[in-house]
DNA sequence: TAAGCGAACTTGTACAAACAAGCCAGACCA
DNA sequence: TGGTCTGGCTTGTTTGTACAAGTTCGCTTA
């Protein structure tokens, strides 16, 4: 592990742990030099990965500030339902109600990089927190990954942990849509909820370390079950308000 | 503006204007140094502005490759609707149906670091996008900032930028959480859809440069209006999933 | 033909130095 | 008392160097 990351640890578990305070002060740059006798750059880095998980505040000329104190999560995290859930202390379980080859449709082919009626896999999953259903996932794989995603169990808990175990797949970018919708009739009742009634979406895209674009999803869930959250400031605005097509 | 910013607005208009299509590498640093003159630090300090905007990716060993291709947007125009819509083309209106001082309930005050029961300003605003009811606004303002917020105008266009110019705020950080709720009886009223029907709630506390918080809203988007979008990556993770309470 | 190896290339990490620019508090002056 | 100003502190920018680590691709070899 890079020094650097180890300064940004210490640092980040010094804020988690309350030493500083949310609104208090950080040592500056020269005094963490000294004391963990690395380079100033060295110390800059590390707080830029704090600056950038949002839990410090950084201006030209005065003393950063600690901005929030809460554990922020992994890409993977984010990315696997079961990852993520086992890291809350949640029980995920997961089945696929429906798995099927088919031509990608054109919007489908532009966002996973393939030729339009090219074959894609798509997979129907309900998933439970606790037992209860909370999510509905319609993912639609890229042909060449689908052999991989076929030999799974369909009780598979991670899909994201298992194809990294049998192929050696990472996802290591993904872009995300959220917004609101209303249950169909077929989501009300596979969630247990109301025709209508809201649901939370996420369409999101993912790809390889090279770019490769892997799925593109399309997960809703029930209302009041997952919130989406984001820390951002004028110098790192990853989230984006966009209108609806 | 500094020398890695330019670079990177060259870069970046690049991508954006398609010299380098999504998919494409990017050159190496050794070479955009040379084109620029600058030193490699001061490219990499360019393209790790493009990295942390989602447009392109980077792994060790390996060519940088662009992955996205779409403007960001600032925070400026993320946190204001105004400043959004009119870069988007769209015409914002909106109008103040409410405006209340009152006690901080506690949950505000933790929100916007005040003591429980210090006063606060309460304000309910309707938000239009050419003309048609979009958003409610709740907000609620630190009594700091209260007597600045009471003497706008109620059908004020952008409050962002009237409260910079008469007092000088500037807001520079921002937490969001998202998710979708069901609108009720005023809101489903006010934004002319049914009873029960999904919106999408962005509840926002937003802080000054000083990470002083100003105010924390509770936003509702008509569903089908606005989405919200995040680019990510293994390196980059500003967005989480976090169980509702 | 296919696996393996290695060299060249590319990005990541770390250090050092110098100057620019913004913030803050205490001193000073009207 | 109140405002201004200055000097020290702190973060931001840029350059240079050296080495570490990962990727890629062509060549060799079995």
């Amino acid at each position: 592990m890079a020094r650097y990351e180890q300064i940004a640890g210490d640092l980040r578990d010094a804020i988690i742990c309350g030493d500083y305070p949310i609104g208090a002060q950080l040592p500056s740059e020269a005094e963490l030099a000294a004391r963990f006798s690395a380079a100033r750059g060295t110390v800059r880095q590390a707080v830029a990965v704090l600056v950038a998980e949002g839990l410090v505040g950084s201006r030209q000329g005065a003393r950063r500030i600690v901005l929030g104190s809460e554990r922020s999560q992994s890409f993977a995290e984010l990315h696997s339902f079961a990852q993520w859930a086992r890291s809350m202390g949640y029980r995920a379980s997961g089945i696929v109600l429906a798995s099927q080859r088919r031509p990608a449709t054109s919007s489908e082919a532009v966002r996973l990089a393939v030729a339009p009626g090219d074959e894609v896999l798509s997979v129907l999953r309900l998933r439970r927190l606790d037992g209860e259903p909370v999510l509905i996932e319609r993912t639609v794989y890229a042909g060449w990954i689908a052999p991989a995603v076929e030999k799974l169990d369909p009780s598979c808990e991670s899909v994201t942990q298992e194809l990294y175990e049998s192929v050696g797949l990472v996802f290591a970018y993904g872009e995300h849509l959220i917004d609101a919708v209303a249950a169909g009739a077929e989501e009300a009742r596979l969630l247990g909820v109301r025709r209508g009634s809201p649901l939370l979406r996420q369409r999101r895209t993912t790809t390889t370390q090279e770019g490769r674009p892997v799925e593109c999803s399309d997960d809703r869930y029930r209302a009041g079950s997952v919130t989406f959250s984001i820390r951002n400031s004028t110098s790192a605005n990853s989230l984006v308000r966009r209108a609806a097509e």
